[in-house]
DNA sequence: AATTTAATGTTAGCAGTGTAAACATGATAA
DNA sequence: TTATCATGTTTACACTGCTAACATTAAATT
């Protein structure tokens, strides 16, 4: 017996959608194979959702959210190099982990986070978190320096993230790959170290 | 009096789908508004595409030639810092003045390489002149550290794209933006210098 | 030169998509 | 009790990737 009215739609709509888009990959994912898997009209999560788009940035919330939590350093208490090597390295698995839904995250899926209130507050909470930490390790320069510097350091494990998953698709045979590929395993096999190095350097310089 | 046989439909296609990929964005292309845009039947594109995927690799392919020309280093001469510097400017303004096919590039769109060979074959030639480049002018280290230093710029380089192109969107308003945005600005006016340092910093340590 | 073959084009059609409009239901507020 | 409004359904439109069957013509073979 199943009333008329679901009740709880938009959230089982969310997390189904988390579910389909990091198992299949967010272009897999129709509003209407998400309406019948919640046993609902195709067009019922039109009432919680105006665009796919809008569906996607929820996802992408969730992601940030999640992200967030697995990198998060207590900037209260006093900040070491070993904790930003840790969460680092938590970064990189979740970008590994959740694969799929980094690339929402962080690409061109949702085209304005400003059009996403709390999307773009997570996002900016999880950006946030980073740089205060990295700031008070590197508490001797200015706020635009550290800012940069922090910058770079994101951009790096970003573009480490991404090179160390196609490893995963390609495998790690040096003819058949793309460049990086070829030495992928060697950055995972020394990610603590290589995270140190990078740390270092840029702290110093 | 057109004939029947178009004579040169695939590179047709090609060109239109680069443009109208660069101006719309990947997701934006059909095969049947491409097929429209060239005069020529909805599924004639199939003729020369076994799939969509097929001619985002195509564009891709396009894409990786154009950015493998912009930063290419000539390693039978001297390599300088200079050098690289430059060239990984020129590396950046591609993927700000090539943003949507700078995407395709590097997102998603187009699974594994390894089946399109000219793909793959593009963009191995984009890494490896980088790489040469790079251990021309850090030779004093053996290749494995040479490679994951290389790709450690490369990351960043790449991560510097994505947070420059959002400035473009969003502004540069320190309120709104997400966390890197209120920045970006700051590396773009300091970019040299900012290359420099990391290139510095890397090679050094 | 005639004929076969293969490449490249067209037409028709399937199953699926995002989304809007009009309508139905039922929880909540007046 | 009744009116309102959030949330659901039905129907429909224009679009998509892709396949199968057929048409045309360029190229290869005889």
């Amino acid at each position: 017996m199943k009333s008329y009215h679901h009740g709880n739609l938009k959230q089982e709509l969310i997390d189904c959608a988390c579910k389909l888009c990091e198992r299949d990959g967010y272009t897999k994912l129709s509003i209407r194979s998400l309406a019948k898997e919640s046993g609902v009209s195709q067009t019922a999560p039109y009432r919680h959702f105006k665009t796919k788009e809008a569906l996607y940035a929820s996802v992408a919330t969730d992601g940030f959210k999640k992200l967030s939590k697995a990198c998060h350093i207590d900037t209260n208490k006093k900040v070491s190099k070993k904790h930003l090597i840790e969460k680092g390295r938590n970064y990189i698995e979740f970008g590994l982990n959740y694969a799929n839904t980094y690339d929402l995250m962080f690409g061109t899926a949702v085209g304005n986070f400003a059009e996403y209130p709390e999307l773009l507050e997570s996002a900016n909470m999880t950006y946030e978190n980073m740089r205060v930490s990295f700031a008070r390790l590197a508490d001797d320069d200015d706020d635009d320096i550290v800012a940069l510097k922090c910058i770079t350091l994101w951009s790096m494990i970003h573009g480490l993230v991404g090179i160390l998953r196609k490893v995963q698709v390609v495998g790690d045979d040096f003819e058949d790959g793309i460049g990086p590929i070829s030495t992928a395993s060697v950055i995972a096999d020394n990610l603590e170290d290589h995270l140190d190095r990078v740390l270092t350097g840029l702290i110093q310089s």
